[in-house]
DNA sequence: GCCAACGTTGGC
DNA sequence: GCCAACGTTGGC
C-alpha cells in the first residue's frame, strides 16, 4: 500500500464535487507533467490511499482522503482533439499520459491547512513543502497516518 | 496581481 | 546536448 497527495484547484474540481459525483468516484485525468505521470504509471496501485489538497484556495489545505479504485490506464483525453488535454504526439500504441479513478473516503472534519503543515516538524519532510509545483506526489506512511489523526473530529 | 520556481520548447 | 526564451504553477 502506498500513499499519495493529489492537488486540485477547487475552482476547477473540489472535494465537494467528488462527494457529489456518481459513486463518489472520478477519473483523475489531465495530468501533463512527466514526474507526476511516472508516479501514476509506475507506482500507483489499486487500493492506494490519496490525500486531496486544495491549491489556489483560502486556505490552501489537505481536505480529505480517497482511494484508488481503478489501476492506471491511458488518459482518454490525450486522444480527443476537442479536449484541452489533447496531445498530438500521443498515440494509442505509445500513449504518453495516464490516469486513475479515485473514490472519496471522507471529507475531513478538520482540514489541515498548508500553514499548519509548515509549522509541524513531524511533517517537514513532506514533498508538498519541497516541490511546490508537483501535482501528484508520494506521502510516507507516517505522514499519512499522522494527517489522518490530525484531521479527525 | 506579482513573482519565484521550475518545466518545456526550439534554435544552434 | 546546451541553454535562452518562454509558459505554467501556486503561494503570497
Amino acid at each position: 500500500m502506498h500513499y499519495w497527495l493529489f492537488k486540485t484547484e477547487p475552482q476547477e474540481f473540489s472535494i465537494q464535487d467528488l462527494a457529489s459525483a456518481k459513486n463518489k468516484t472520478t477519473r483523475w485525468d489531465g495530468i501533463r507533467n512527466y514526474q507526476a505521470r511516472n508516479f501514476i504509471r509506475d507506482q500507483i496501485h489499486l487500493g492506494d490511499e490519496v490525500l486531496i489538497y486544495h491549491s489556489q484556495s483560502k486556505p490552501n489545505a489537505i481536505v480529505g482522503a480517497a482511494r484508488v479504485v481503478a489501476a492506471p490506464y491511458n488518459d482518454p483525453a490525450q486522444f480527443d482533439p476537442e479536449s484541452k488535454y489533447f496531445d498530438i504526439k500521443s498515440t494509442p500504441d505509445k500513449p504518453r499520459w495516464f490516469c486513475v479513478d479515485i473514490q472519496l473516503i471522507k471529507i475531513f472534519a478538520r482540514p489541515l491547512a498548508l500553514e499548519t503543515v509548515k509549522r509541524d516538524e513531524r511533517l517537514e519532510g513532506m514533498v508538498l513543502l519541497k516541490q511546490g509545483r508537483l501535482s501528484i506526489q508520494p506521502v510516507s506512511e507516517n505522514e499519512y497516518s499522522l494527517i489522518r489523526r490530525l484531521t479527525e473530529s
